[in-house]
DNA sequence: CATTTGACTTGTG
DNA sequence: CCACAAGCCAAAT
């Protein structure tokens, strides 16, 4: 069964452990897929509602989450994440701690 | 087939 | 650190 590009994304972001995070570019490398960073964020976008993909374990390459600040997805992606203990720090998660880049 | 769009990235000032 | 520009590329329109 040919997997489609949007498959190889979830089952990459799939594999993403607790207490670590990737960021669209590491992801859409991991998958097969370099330079498809936004076809990542695409993707995520319609992973349907109750889905097991940890979504959250996503952010951008400065380490912080692709949502403006005030927005209720900014807070419940930043909360998620904290209850995994990845630490935050103005907002930003300190990549060289916590991203995953495989096993 | 041309254009727009987007949960991105990197470089510059 | 912030703003803006350019690069990038699959999907949707």
């Amino acid at each position: 069964m040919t997997p489609t590009n949007r498959e190889r994304i979830w089952q990459v972001i799939d594999a993403i452990p607790a207490g670590k995070v990737s960021t669209y570019g590491t992801v859409a490398a991991m998958a097969g897929l370099p330079r498809q960073a936004r076809a990542v964020g695409k993707y995520l976008a319609e992973l349907p509602v109750g889905s097991k993909i940890p979504w959250y374990r996503v952010i951008n390459a400065q380490g912080k989450i692709s949502f403006p600040v005030a927005s209720t997805r900014f807070l419940k992606q930043k909360q998620l994440l904290e209850v995994e203990s990845v630490r935050f720090t103005n907002n930003k998660v300190n990549l060289k701690v916590f991203l995953w880049q495989g096993d």
